[in-house]
DNA sequence: ATGAAAGCGCTAACAT
DNA sequence: ATGTTAGCGCTTTCAT
């Protein structure tokens, strides 16, 4: 904690009369070394305020313990709670086991078959969690392809060498529209998120399996596409109630899109949820706070990220055995707003 | 982009009859390459599929083209919309200009005195932003003695070697005063962040410097501390409506501690604004979406966040010259809730 | 315009 | 329990 400049592992092998093998043990735990040899070095390594370097330690070693995540390279990519969220629970993962986080922007409608896998190859990460990737993704089949350590957060994508963490999509949706059909609804409106992402699918295809489950009319001009965004879904909604004929209930794919849905309805001189019921999907953190309070499903995101991590740091650790493939539970909750 | 490992640049050197350095010169663009070798190396290192080693590359050169960001080691740090919109503006520049982000969780509260100073000398990161950091903490001071790039986002510190982003907290306060006095309101209550962070502390002293000048009474237990927390806010502020005498508006100094405000009042059965008005502060992105939309002092949280990333790369690339000390402007936006 | 030599600071592998 | 050797893959510096 002195000296001005770079002290090496040299220095201190110098300083206290062994190799610079020795002091290496030290530091990484590994290999035996004498306690009173040990004490001396960190007594050493304390006076001269020697901290180790981490590209040196990384090149000879092969492992950065760096965890790349991919975050949508968008201005407001962060402000999104859904990916907050998850990037949260990676990072409490990741730093319980000494690795760091590092974001990697892309942009998920294109980039080269190898961007992903680049990463990796490049020795920037030792392995690469996945966030808001699109359906058929070719850079995810190349880091199959090239064995690269990776875990795909709320994508289900059944393929060889592809691991994936995400919930049980059509279940939520299901115990949504049960839910309205308990309270009376029978008019029911869905409003999807971006298609191109599979859980915005499956949420769409969840939809359209319970209301013929419970032989309920399925409009196709009451299923409207709100592109997980806000502003879109409080434009697009407008069209659910142009007609005398409106529906009395919308099963919305996430919270913000119900925002938007909402916001449309009360300005319409509705009422939600006499008028008209609404539900959400994720329970973001404010979701309880609305007024009216939403009513929505619960999808645990942090641990999405959390399982996503330790899934691949044991990946990491153990190499890859079998693909794991994890739907995680989600649950109702019933709040104001249907 | 066909061999399955490790293609080095001596690969690539060899295959085209060349040196390594050659290759080095052309992939980094220093010094001159004739035209037709360079074609020949771009093939091959094409047809190889060769991405350079990262960490040799960092080694070597000794820049990691790395910026660290702090973030407070808290679940759900990234969950804050302040947090997110500032990494969000820092990740963009970032982004532009080369250098990739590693969150670099910490505890606001403790922490070794070279804990930030330490990431640098790991080589890990040629610089740092910092987010979140209290009043004083030691380990500023040692990143200013130690001359490590650093740049503090909504921290105002003036001291030799310290670098600051901000906004002009105190006058987005008087905003807010001004702007409710001029609705007619005199009885004004005030909710202070945490103050062991300067802007919290800079909004408290601009709320009582501005009520003074107006020659307004300030009752101190009209002044509550809501830590920038929602539901502390909630709690805290059953106190302002516990007497006869109430405040007919409410300053807040975040607006998620304005969300909590607003729905303490809602709930002991008063509205808003009519009652009680409440501004907030910061304009996070749900603000205008609330019922009653949220009448607050914007700041412009995402360019906080691409000024510091601008300014640290600056230095990164120059070298430090003077201290830099900006305060960026802030701007009241009239909506419903006063 | 290109090359050779010498590291950057560390650890793996193999001694002793 | 400790040391020696040989890299990791690149760039810097100095030649040619």
């Amino acid at each position: 904690m002195s000296k001005e400049h770079k002290v090496t592992i040299a220095d201190i092998a110098r300083e206290a009369g062994v190799s610079a093998m020795t002091v290496s043990r030290l530091l990484n735990g590994k290999g035996p070394v004498a306690k009173e040899t040990a004490e001396r070095i960190n007594e050493i390594i304390e006076r001269l305020g020697y901290q180790p370097n981490f590209l040196a330690r990384s090149l000879s070693s092969k492992k950065s313990m760096i965890i790349g995540v991919t975050i949508p390279r968008i201005e407001h990519a962060l402000l999104d709670n859904y990916i907050a969220q998850i990037l949260s629970g990676v990072t409490n993962i990741a730093l319980k086991n000494n690795y760091r986080i590092m974001l990697l922007p892309f942009n998920p409608e294109e980039g080269d078959r190898n961007e992903f896998v680049n990463w990796h190859r490049s020795k920037m990460v030792d392995g690469l969690i996945l966030l808001k990737t699109l359906h058929r993704d070719e850079r995810i089949a190349a880091l199959a392809e090239q064995h690269v350590p990776f875990v795909l957060a709320n994508h289900k994508y059944y393929a060889d060498g592809v691991n994936f963490i995400d919930v049980n999509n059509a279940k939520g949706i299901a115990l949504a529209v049960e839910y309205l059909v308990a309270k009376g609804h029978s008019e029911i409106a869905f409003v999807t998120g971006d298609l191109r992402e599979t859980n915005a699918l499956d949420r769409l295809n969840g939809f359209k399996k319970v209301m013929q489950k419970l032989g309920l009319p399925l409009r196709e001009d009451w299923i409207i596409n709100g592109q997980f965004n806000r502003e879109i879904a409080y434009r697009e909604s407008a069209k659910l109630f142009a007609d005398k004929k409106r529906p009395d209930a919308v099963v919305c794919s996430d919270d913000y899109m119900a925002i938007g849905v909402i916001n449309r309805i009360k300005e319409l001189g509705l009422s939600v949820p006499d008028d008209v019921a609404v539900t959400g999907f994720d329970d973001i953190e404010i979701a309880g706070f609305l007024r009216p309070a939403l009513t929505t499903v619960r999808q645990p995101i942090e641990n999405i990220g959390r399982v996503a991590a330790e899934t691949l740091i044991k990946i990491l650790n153990e190499g890859i055995k079998k693909p794991v493939h994890r739907l995680l539970n989600v649950k109702l909750i019933p709040r104001e707003s249907a």
